[in-house]
DNA sequence: TATTTAGTTTGATAGTTATCAAATTGTAAA
DNA sequence: TTTACAATTTGATAACTATCAAACTAAATA
């Protein structure tokens, strides 16, 4: 991953109400691992202080970003972690130490 | 960290340019365990393709996302990495698989 | 088919920001 | 003390974006 993309996935994140949504997804994610439930968009409109638009907005950033894919279930649209792009951009970001 | 003060950090890197910086100064202060060099702002601005003036305004935004300290060395300055913080970004934002 | 529910699109607005040129400050060297 | 170098401040501008209301589309259900 290059310094411009890394710098638009990290921008996908920058905003708090997005990485907020993110960071819902991604614990959706981890407990799916037990529960095997998926993370559902509308619990998301439901839980946060914004508008349906402006959380689609979002969505669609996440998913531009390739952080998330979405995916609909009949009525219903879910979200899912992009497990990839999360751990390069945290390969980049780690800092290397000096070996002991 | 809580979701707010990660989001300002993630901004602080979401910009390209500033985010060539900031990994640049990283690289230095990798390099730094071996050769103890330090890193001078003055080649930054010399490498990028982006004015003093700006150099200047993105310095201030990653000191004050807390993610650098910038330290005057006689005429020059110098930047260091703030490990601390980029440590709680990573454990953040890094994906708890389930144990196996 | 009519109605409700879930989410998207469009258009508008207020606020933010990356960048530069010009002027300025701080430090060292001649 | 003059000169040169390193970086900052100020002021301006063009571009971007988060948000909402209103209108719309798609799917399920009555």
């Amino acid at each position: 991953m290059d310094t411009d993309r890394l710098a638009k996935v990290l921008k996908a994140l920058s905003n708090p109400n997005r990485l907020e949504m993110y960071l819902e997804i991604v614990k959706k994610h981890e407990a799916s691992f037990e529960t095997g439930c998926e993370c559902l968009i509308t619990d998301i409109i439901g839980s946060m202080n914004i508008g349906a638009p402006t959380v689609s907005h979002h969505l669609k950033e996440l998913a531009n970003a390739e952080l998330i894919i979405t995916e609909r279930r009949g009525k219903f649209l879910i979200a899912r972690i992009n497990e990839d792009t999360v751990d390069q951009v945290n390969k980049i970001l780690t800092i290397n130490r000096k070996k002991l």
